[in-house]
DNA sequence: TGTACATCAGTGAACGCGCGTTCACTGATGTAC
DNA sequence: TGTACATCAGTGAACGCGCGTTCACTGATGTAC
Protein backbone atom coordinates (compact mmCIF):
# COMPACT_ATOMS: atom_id res chain seq x y z
CA UNK A 1 0.00 0.00 0.00
CA UNK A 2 0.78 3.34 -0.90
CA UNK A 3 1.20 6.19 1.72
CA UNK A 4 -0.45 9.24 0.22
CA UNK A 5 2.75 10.80 0.18
CA UNK A 6 3.62 8.22 -2.38
CA UNK A 7 0.66 8.84 -4.37
CA UNK A 8 0.95 12.24 -4.38
CA UNK A 9 4.85 12.34 -5.66
CA UNK A 10 3.49 9.88 -8.16
CA UNK A 11 0.83 12.40 -9.47
CA UNK A 12 3.63 15.24 -9.63
CA UNK A 13 5.83 13.05 -12.01
CA UNK A 14 3.05 11.94 -13.92
CA UNK A 15 2.29 15.78 -14.69
CA UNK A 16 5.69 16.58 -15.21
CA UNK A 17 6.40 13.67 -17.55
CA UNK A 18 3.14 14.94 -19.50
CA UNK A 19 4.38 18.09 -19.92
CA UNK A 20 7.39 16.94 -21.09
CA UNK A 21 6.05 14.12 -23.43
CA UNK A 22 4.10 16.99 -25.36
CA UNK A 23 6.93 19.41 -26.10
CA UNK A 24 9.03 16.01 -27.45
CA UNK A 25 5.79 15.59 -29.43
CA UNK A 26 7.00 19.31 -31.01
CA UNK A 27 4.54 21.01 -28.66
CA UNK A 28 6.65 24.45 -27.64
CA UNK A 29 6.18 24.62 -24.06
CA UNK A 30 4.34 28.45 -23.73
CA UNK A 31 1.61 27.27 -25.90
CA UNK A 32 0.81 23.96 -23.64
CA UNK A 33 -2.21 24.11 -21.64
CA UNK A 34 -2.08 23.39 -18.21
CA UNK A 35 -5.71 21.22 -18.89
CA UNK A 36 -4.01 19.33 -21.81
CA UNK A 37 -1.15 18.64 -18.55
CA UNK A 38 -3.39 17.69 -16.69
CA UNK A 39 -5.41 15.45 -18.81
CA UNK A 40 -2.25 13.65 -20.48
CA UNK A 41 -1.72 12.84 -17.01
CA UNK A 42 -4.88 11.55 -16.15
CA UNK A 43 -5.81 13.98 -13.47
CA UNK A 44 -8.85 16.24 -13.53
CA UNK A 45 -7.17 20.08 -14.40
CA UNK A 46 -8.25 21.08 -10.66
CA UNK A 47 -5.31 18.74 -9.33
CA UNK A 48 -2.65 20.57 -11.01
CA UNK A 49 -3.11 23.58 -8.61
CA UNK A 50 -2.22 20.58 -5.26
CA UNK A 51 1.43 20.54 -7.16
CA UNK A 52 2.23 23.61 -9.02
CA UNK A 53 0.82 27.25 -8.94
CA UNK A 54 1.25 27.33 -12.84
CA UNK A 55 3.13 26.33 -15.54
CA UNK A 56 6.38 28.06 -14.89
CA UNK A 57 6.80 26.61 -11.65
CA UNK A 58 6.66 23.01 -13.10
CA UNK A 59 9.04 24.54 -15.64
CA UNK A 60 11.32 25.30 -13.06
CA UNK A 61 11.18 21.87 -10.98
CA UNK A 62 11.96 20.32 -15.02
CA UNK A 63 15.06 22.25 -15.22
CA UNK A 64 16.32 21.37 -11.62
CA UNK A 65 15.83 17.74 -12.40
CA UNK A 66 17.38 18.06 -15.78
CA UNK A 67 20.38 20.02 -14.63
CA UNK A 68 21.02 17.67 -11.52
CA UNK A 69 21.24 14.39 -13.71
CA UNK A 70 23.17 16.24 -16.36
CA UNK A 71 25.68 17.24 -14.03
CA UNK A 72 26.40 14.21 -12.49
CA UNK A 73 26.38 12.57 -15.51
CA UNK A 74 29.25 14.96 -17.02
CA UNK A 75 31.42 14.70 -13.75
CA UNK A 76 31.28 10.75 -13.97
CA UNK A 77 31.98 10.94 -17.56
CA UNK A 78 35.06 13.23 -16.76
CA UNK A 79 36.52 11.15 -14.01
CA UNK A 80 37.08 8.22 -15.88
CA UNK A 81 39.72 9.81 -18.23
CA UNK A 82 43.33 11.49 -17.91
CA UNK A 83 43.90 12.85 -21.13
CA UNK A 84 42.47 15.74 -22.40
CA UNK A 85 41.66 14.29 -25.82
CA UNK A 86 40.13 10.94 -24.77
CA UNK A 87 38.08 13.10 -22.03
CA UNK A 88 36.66 14.84 -24.58
CA UNK A 89 35.27 12.37 -26.81
CA UNK A 90 33.89 10.52 -23.83
CA UNK A 91 32.14 13.41 -22.77
CA UNK A 92 30.50 14.32 -26.44
CA UNK A 93 29.54 10.67 -26.62
CA UNK A 94 27.92 10.34 -23.49
CA UNK A 95 26.71 13.85 -23.70
CA UNK A 96 24.69 12.61 -27.46
CA UNK A 97 23.29 9.12 -26.12
CA UNK A 98 21.80 10.59 -23.24
CA UNK A 99 20.35 13.64 -25.02
CA UNK A 100 19.02 10.36 -27.86
CA UNK A 101 17.65 8.54 -24.52
CA UNK A 102 15.79 11.72 -22.79
CA UNK A 103 15.08 13.47 -26.32
CA UNK A 104 11.53 15.06 -24.11
CA UNK A 105 13.91 16.96 -21.79
CA UNK A 106 16.40 18.72 -24.53
CA UNK A 107 13.85 19.74 -26.62
CA UNK A 108 12.41 21.26 -23.17
CA UNK A 109 15.29 22.92 -22.71
CA UNK A 110 16.37 24.32 -26.17
CA UNK A 111 12.57 25.83 -26.32
CA UNK A 112 12.83 27.17 -22.96
CA UNK A 113 16.67 28.38 -23.07
CA UNK A 114 15.56 31.55 -26.10
CA UNK A 115 11.87 31.56 -25.58
CA UNK A 116 10.60 30.47 -21.84
CA UNK A 117 9.96 33.23 -19.53
CA UNK A 118 12.49 35.07 -17.79
CA UNK A 119 12.97 33.31 -14.96
CA UNK A 120 12.89 30.39 -16.94
CA UNK A 121 15.45 31.46 -19.06
CA UNK A 122 17.63 32.71 -15.91
CA UNK A 123 17.17 29.39 -14.76
CA UNK A 124 18.55 27.83 -17.87
CA UNK A 125 21.69 30.55 -17.63
CA UNK A 126 22.47 28.90 -14.01
CA UNK A 127 22.47 25.82 -15.10
CA UNK A 128 24.64 26.39 -18.19
CA UNK A 129 27.22 28.45 -15.64
CA UNK A 130 26.79 25.05 -12.89
CA UNK A 131 28.23 22.99 -15.52
CA UNK A 132 30.75 25.34 -16.98
CA UNK A 133 31.91 25.66 -13.28
CA UNK A 134 32.44 22.32 -12.56
CA UNK A 135 34.16 21.32 -15.91
CA UNK A 136 36.59 24.69 -15.32
CA UNK A 137 37.36 22.53 -11.61
CA UNK A 138 37.88 19.54 -13.48
CA UNK A 139 40.30 20.47 -16.08
CA UNK A 140 42.32 22.59 -13.75
CA UNK A 141 44.55 19.84 -12.93
CA UNK A 142 45.06 19.29 -16.70
CA UNK A 143 48.52 19.89 -18.02
CA UNK A 144 47.14 21.76 -21.28
CA UNK A 145 45.62 24.57 -18.73
CA UNK A 146 48.01 24.69 -15.73
CA UNK A 147 49.24 28.14 -17.13
CA UNK A 148 45.72 29.44 -17.36
CA UNK A 149 44.55 31.74 -15.24
CA UNK A 150 40.78 31.59 -13.32
CA UNK A 151 39.03 33.71 -15.52
CA UNK A 152 40.46 32.40 -18.92
CA UNK A 153 39.80 28.90 -17.65
CA UNK A 154 36.10 29.63 -16.80
CA UNK A 155 36.52 31.59 -20.22
CA UNK A 156 37.02 28.38 -21.77
CA UNK A 157 34.56 26.08 -20.21
CA UNK A 158 31.79 28.46 -20.71
CA UNK A 159 32.74 28.55 -24.30
CA UNK A 160 32.77 24.54 -24.37
CA UNK A 161 29.66 24.30 -22.72
CA UNK A 162 27.53 26.75 -24.84
CA UNK A 163 29.21 25.18 -28.07
CA UNK A 164 27.53 21.90 -27.19
CA UNK A 165 24.50 22.74 -25.25
CA UNK A 166 23.33 25.44 -27.64
CA UNK A 167 23.42 23.36 -30.75
CA UNK A 168 21.88 20.34 -28.96
CA UNK A 169 18.64 21.48 -30.94
CA UNK A 170 20.74 20.72 -34.33
CA UNK A 171 21.06 17.11 -32.61
CA UNK A 172 17.82 16.32 -31.82
CA UNK A 173 16.52 17.35 -35.25
CA UNK A 174 18.97 15.50 -36.81
CA UNK A 175 19.01 12.45 -35.42
CA UNK A 176 14.78 12.93 -35.92
CA UNK A 177 15.41 12.74 -39.99
CA UNK A 178 18.16 10.35 -39.83
CA UNK A 179 19.31 8.53 -36.39
CA UNK A 180 23.09 7.86 -37.64
CA UNK A 181 23.84 11.27 -37.58
CA UNK A 182 24.64 11.34 -34.23
CA UNK A 183 28.16 10.34 -35.12
CA UNK A 184 28.29 12.86 -37.63
CA UNK A 185 27.47 15.53 -34.21
CA UNK A 186 29.78 14.10 -32.02
CA UNK A 187 32.84 14.06 -34.64
CA UNK A 188 31.13 18.04 -35.42
CA UNK A 189 31.66 19.17 -31.87
CA UNK A 190 34.84 17.28 -31.39
CA UNK A 191 36.50 18.86 -32.82
CA UNK A 192 35.09 22.38 -32.12
CA UNK A 193 36.45 21.80 -28.83
CA UNK A 194 39.94 20.75 -29.85
CA UNK A 195 39.61 24.43 -31.46
CA UNK A 196 38.82 25.67 -28.47
CA UNK A 197 41.82 24.38 -26.23
CA UNK A 198 44.09 24.54 -28.81
CA UNK A 199 42.87 28.34 -28.42
CA UNK A 200 43.45 27.68 -24.51
CA UNK A 201 46.88 26.52 -24.67
CA UNK A 202 47.81 28.93 -27.14
CA UNK A 203 46.37 31.88 -25.27
CA UNK A 204 49.70 33.58 -23.35
CA UNK A 205 52.11 32.51 -25.73
CA UNK A 206 53.17 34.32 -29.14
CA UNK B 1 -2.30 58.95 -53.57
CA UNK B 2 -1.19 55.47 -52.36
CA UNK B 3 -1.53 52.49 -54.76
CA UNK B 4 -3.40 49.59 -54.11
CA UNK B 5 -0.51 47.46 -53.88
CA UNK B 6 1.31 50.20 -51.52
CA UNK B 7 -1.33 49.57 -49.27
CA UNK B 8 -1.38 46.34 -49.25
CA UNK B 9 2.61 46.19 -48.28
CA UNK B 10 2.54 48.66 -46.27
CA UNK B 11 -0.69 46.42 -44.11
CA UNK B 12 1.66 43.46 -44.39
CA UNK B 13 4.34 45.19 -42.66
CA UNK B 14 2.19 46.67 -39.95
CA UNK B 15 1.51 42.69 -39.27
CA UNK B 16 5.24 41.32 -38.94
CA UNK B 17 6.10 44.67 -36.79
CA UNK B 18 2.65 43.79 -34.67
CA UNK B 19 3.88 40.17 -34.39
CA UNK B 20 7.90 41.19 -33.40
CA UNK B 21 6.68 43.85 -31.01
CA UNK B 22 5.11 41.26 -29.14
CA UNK B 23 7.62 38.82 -28.90
CA UNK B 24 9.55 41.95 -27.96
CA UNK B 25 7.42 42.70 -25.11
CA UNK B 26 8.34 38.91 -23.84
CA UNK B 27 5.79 37.11 -25.48
CA UNK B 28 6.35 33.65 -27.44
CA UNK B 29 5.97 33.56 -30.72
CA UNK B 30 4.15 30.68 -30.81
CA UNK B 31 1.42 31.50 -28.03
CA UNK B 32 0.74 34.57 -30.34
CA UNK B 33 -2.50 34.41 -31.88
CA UNK B 34 -3.54 35.62 -35.52
CA UNK B 35 -6.60 37.86 -33.52
CA UNK B 36 -3.97 39.73 -31.30
CA UNK B 37 -1.60 40.36 -34.16
CA UNK B 38 -4.51 41.82 -36.51
CA UNK B 39 -5.73 43.86 -33.56
CA UNK B 40 -2.30 45.32 -33.03
CA UNK B 41 -1.68 46.14 -36.92
CA UNK B 42 -5.06 47.68 -36.89
CA UNK B 43 -6.77 45.67 -38.87
CA UNK B 44 -9.36 43.00 -38.88
CA UNK B 45 -8.76 39.13 -37.97
CA UNK B 46 -9.68 38.41 -41.76
CA UNK B 47 -7.63 40.67 -42.77
CA UNK B 48 -4.63 39.03 -42.25
CA UNK B 49 -5.32 35.69 -44.64
CA UNK B 50 -4.99 38.38 -47.52
CA UNK B 51 -1.10 38.08 -46.43
CA UNK B 52 -0.17 34.77 -44.40
CA UNK B 53 -2.22 31.54 -44.58
CA UNK B 54 -1.26 31.47 -40.86
CA UNK B 55 1.36 32.71 -38.02
CA UNK B 56 4.41 29.85 -39.88
CA UNK B 57 4.67 31.86 -42.98
CA UNK B 58 4.09 35.19 -40.88
CA UNK B 59 7.45 33.87 -38.83
CA UNK B 60 9.12 32.48 -42.40
CA UNK B 61 9.24 35.73 -43.79
CA UNK B 62 10.52 37.52 -40.68
CA UNK B 63 13.53 34.92 -40.52
CA UNK B 64 14.09 36.08 -44.28
CA UNK B 65 14.14 39.68 -43.85
CA UNK B 66 16.50 40.26 -40.87
CA UNK B 67 18.63 37.24 -42.58
CA UNK B 68 19.30 39.66 -45.45
CA UNK B 69 19.59 42.82 -43.49
CA UNK B 70 21.93 40.97 -40.97
CA UNK B 71 24.37 39.21 -43.56
CA UNK B 72 24.78 42.95 -45.33
CA UNK B 73 25.28 44.55 -42.17
CA UNK B 74 28.06 41.92 -41.23
CA UNK B 75 29.73 42.33 -44.40
CA UNK B 76 29.88 45.60 -44.58
CA UNK B 77 31.51 45.67 -40.84
CA UNK B 78 34.57 42.80 -42.19
CA UNK B 79 35.14 44.89 -45.60
CA UNK B 80 36.37 48.13 -43.50
CA UNK B 81 39.07 45.98 -41.56
CA UNK B 82 42.39 44.16 -42.84
CA UNK B 83 43.39 43.30 -39.44
CA UNK B 84 42.13 40.22 -37.74
CA UNK B 85 41.82 41.42 -33.89
CA UNK B 86 40.16 45.14 -35.12
CA UNK B 87 38.12 42.94 -37.48
CA UNK B 88 36.37 41.41 -34.99
CA UNK B 89 36.19 43.98 -32.41
CA UNK B 90 34.46 46.38 -34.72
CA UNK B 91 32.59 43.06 -36.22
CA UNK B 92 31.09 42.55 -32.54
CA UNK B 93 30.39 46.16 -31.52
CA UNK B 94 28.22 46.24 -35.08
CA UNK B 95 26.27 43.53 -34.20
CA UNK B 96 26.20 44.49 -30.77
CA UNK B 97 24.61 47.64 -31.57
CA UNK B 98 22.05 46.68 -33.89
CA UNK B 99 21.30 44.06 -31.50
CA UNK B 100 20.52 46.72 -28.94
CA UNK B 101 18.38 48.58 -32.06
CA UNK B 102 16.21 46.01 -32.64
CA UNK B 103 16.33 44.00 -30.14
CA UNK B 104 12.40 42.59 -30.92
CA UNK B 105 14.24 40.69 -34.47
CA UNK B 106 16.77 39.11 -31.60
CA UNK B 107 13.75 38.18 -29.05
CA UNK B 108 12.14 36.88 -31.98
CA UNK B 109 15.40 34.88 -33.37
CA UNK B 110 16.27 33.38 -30.05
CA UNK B 111 12.90 32.06 -29.69
CA UNK B 112 12.07 30.69 -33.15
CA UNK B 113 16.08 28.90 -32.82
CA UNK B 114 15.23 26.54 -30.14
CA UNK B 115 11.19 26.56 -29.85
CA UNK B 116 9.56 27.37 -33.61
CA UNK B 117 8.07 24.82 -35.58
CA UNK B 118 10.67 22.61 -37.09
CA UNK B 119 9.93 24.37 -40.61
CA UNK B 120 11.03 27.93 -38.66
CA UNK B 121 13.90 26.28 -37.18
CA UNK B 122 15.36 25.09 -40.53
CA UNK B 123 14.81 28.24 -41.89
CA UNK B 124 17.01 29.89 -38.77
CA UNK B 125 19.84 27.24 -39.31
CA UNK B 126 20.16 28.00 -42.78
CA UNK B 127 20.78 31.56 -42.04
CA UNK B 128 23.36 30.70 -39.48
CA UNK B 129 24.89 28.32 -42.33
CA UNK B 130 24.90 31.25 -44.65
CA UNK B 131 26.42 33.85 -42.46
CA UNK B 132 29.17 31.32 -41.77
CA UNK B 133 29.61 30.83 -45.22
CA UNK B 134 30.18 34.37 -45.77
CA UNK B 135 32.38 34.60 -42.92
CA UNK B 136 34.45 31.82 -43.94
CA UNK B 137 35.03 33.61 -48.20
CA UNK B 138 35.90 36.98 -45.73
CA UNK B 139 38.52 34.77 -43.67
CA UNK B 140 39.99 33.14 -46.39
CA UNK B 141 42.70 36.05 -47.58
CA UNK B 142 43.46 36.56 -43.57
CA UNK B 143 47.33 35.19 -43.17
CA UNK B 144 46.00 33.27 -39.90
CA UNK B 145 44.08 30.88 -41.70
CA UNK B 146 45.97 30.70 -45.19
CA UNK B 147 47.09 27.64 -44.15
CA UNK B 148 43.80 26.16 -43.11
CA UNK B 149 41.45 23.74 -45.58
CA UNK B 150 38.35 24.80 -46.59
CA UNK B 151 36.51 22.66 -43.83
CA UNK B 152 38.77 23.59 -41.06
CA UNK B 153 38.13 27.34 -41.83
CA UNK B 154 34.00 26.06 -42.67
CA UNK B 155 34.40 24.91 -39.34
CA UNK B 156 36.06 28.01 -37.38
CA UNK B 157 33.46 30.31 -38.59
CA UNK B 158 30.76 28.63 -37.85
CA UNK B 159 31.74 28.44 -34.31
CA UNK B 160 32.17 31.97 -34.16
CA UNK B 161 29.00 32.24 -35.88
CA UNK B 162 27.24 29.78 -33.51
CA UNK B 163 29.45 31.48 -30.04
CA UNK B 164 27.65 34.93 -30.99
CA UNK B 165 24.38 34.05 -32.37
CA UNK B 166 23.32 31.49 -29.74
CA UNK B 167 24.22 33.54 -27.16
CA UNK B 168 22.59 36.78 -27.99
CA UNK B 169 19.76 35.93 -25.91
CA UNK B 170 22.24 36.96 -22.78
CA UNK B 171 23.03 40.30 -24.13
CA UNK B 172 19.42 41.01 -24.88
CA UNK B 173 18.26 39.96 -20.70
CA UNK B 174 21.32 41.96 -19.37
CA UNK B 175 20.95 45.18 -21.36
CA UNK B 176 16.60 44.92 -20.11
CA UNK B 177 18.39 45.06 -17.02
CA UNK B 178 21.31 47.19 -16.98
CA UNK B 179 22.12 48.84 -20.54
CA UNK B 180 25.51 49.52 -19.70
CA UNK B 181 26.15 45.59 -19.80
CA UNK B 182 26.71 45.71 -23.58
CA UNK B 183 30.07 46.53 -23.51
CA UNK B 184 30.85 43.47 -21.34
CA UNK B 185 29.47 41.40 -23.64
CA UNK B 186 31.48 42.25 -26.45
CA UNK B 187 34.49 42.46 -24.65
CA UNK B 188 33.67 38.37 -23.57
CA UNK B 189 32.80 37.38 -26.76
CA UNK B 190 35.86 39.07 -28.23
CA UNK B 191 37.29 37.17 -25.45
CA UNK B 192 35.68 33.84 -26.58
CA UNK B 193 36.60 34.81 -30.67
CA UNK B 194 40.16 34.99 -29.66
CA UNK B 195 40.62 31.55 -28.46
CA UNK B 196 38.99 30.22 -31.13
CA UNK B 197 41.18 31.80 -33.76
CA UNK B 198 44.49 30.84 -31.91
CA UNK B 199 43.57 27.34 -31.63
CA UNK B 200 42.35 27.31 -35.82
CA UNK B 201 45.96 29.20 -35.90
CA UNK B 202 47.48 26.41 -33.80
CA UNK B 203 45.48 23.64 -35.54
CA UNK B 204 47.77 22.03 -38.28
CA UNK B 205 51.27 23.26 -35.97
CA UNK B 206 52.23 20.70 -33.23
C1' DT C 1 -6.30 -2.75 18.89
C1' DG C 2 -10.43 0.13 17.96
C1' DT C 3 -12.80 4.41 17.41
C1' DA C 4 -13.58 9.19 16.30
C1' DC C 5 -11.95 13.02 13.99
C1' DA C 6 -8.67 15.72 10.85
C1' DT C 7 -6.32 16.11 6.67
C1' DC C 8 -6.00 16.89 1.95
C1' DA C 9 -5.31 14.80 -3.06
C1' DG C 10 -8.37 14.46 -6.36
C1' DT C 11 -13.40 15.49 -8.27
C1' DG C 12 -16.82 17.69 -11.33
C1' DA C 13 -19.78 21.48 -12.51
C1' DA C 14 -19.71 26.09 -13.79
C1' DC C 15 -18.09 30.79 -15.44
C1' DG C 16 -16.71 34.10 -18.88
C1' DC C 17 -13.19 34.72 -22.55
C1' DG C 18 -10.32 34.73 -26.70
C1' DC C 19 -9.32 31.58 -30.18
C1' DG C 20 -9.10 30.17 -35.68
C1' DT C 21 -11.88 29.97 -39.41
C1' DT C 22 -16.24 30.52 -42.53
C1' DC C 23 -18.96 33.48 -45.10
C1' DA C 24 -21.27 37.01 -47.69
C1' DC C 25 -20.33 41.83 -47.97
C1' DT C 26 -18.43 46.68 -49.28
C1' DG C 27 -16.31 50.07 -51.69
C1' DA C 28 -11.99 52.07 -53.34
C1' DT C 29 -8.57 51.16 -56.97
C1' DG C 30 -7.46 49.38 -61.49
C1' DT C 31 -8.53 48.28 -66.39
C1' DA C 32 -10.74 48.10 -71.00
C1' DC C 33 -12.96 50.53 -74.30
C1' DT D 1 -11.31 62.02 -71.14
C1' DG D 2 -15.44 59.44 -69.51
C1' DT D 3 -17.96 55.32 -68.58
C1' DA D 4 -18.86 50.60 -67.30
C1' DC D 5 -17.09 46.65 -65.26
C1' DA D 6 -13.56 43.71 -62.69
C1' DT D 7 -10.61 43.16 -58.96
C1' DC D 8 -9.57 42.39 -54.33
C1' DA D 9 -7.97 44.39 -49.51
C1' DG D 10 -10.42 44.93 -45.76
C1' DT D 11 -15.14 44.23 -43.05
C1' DG D 12 -18.18 42.28 -39.47
C1' DA D 13 -21.19 38.71 -37.80
C1' DA D 14 -21.25 34.10 -36.51
C1' DC D 15 -19.71 29.26 -35.14
C1' DG D 16 -18.03 25.84 -31.94
C1' DC D 17 -14.05 24.95 -28.89
C1' DG D 18 -10.56 24.73 -25.25
C1' DC D 19 -8.81 27.76 -21.99
C1' DG D 20 -7.61 29.13 -16.60
C1' DT D 21 -9.75 29.52 -12.49
C1' DT D 22 -13.56 29.25 -8.69
C1' DC D 23 -16.03 26.49 -5.69
C1' DA D 24 -18.16 23.13 -2.73
C1' DC D 25 -17.52 18.25 -2.59
C1' DT D 26 -15.80 13.26 -1.56
C1' DG D 27 -13.58 9.67 0.49
C1' DA D 28 -9.22 7.35 1.41
C1' DT D 29 -5.20 8.01 4.40
C1' DG D 30 -3.26 9.66 8.68
C1' DT D 31 -3.43 10.79 13.67
C1' DA D 32 -4.82 11.11 18.61
C1' DC D 33 -6.62 8.83 22.27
Amino acid sequence: MQSREDKKRQTRKSLMDAALTLTGNGVNFSTISLREVAKNAGVVPTSFYRHFTDMEELGLNIVDDLGLILRKLMRAARQKNDYLDTLAQQSIEVYADFVCENMNYFYFMAQVRGGGTLVLRNAIRNEIKFIANELASDLRPISTFEKASDSDLALVSLLIVEAVFDTTIDLLDQIQTSPQQQQAYVENTLKKLRLIWLGASAWHSP
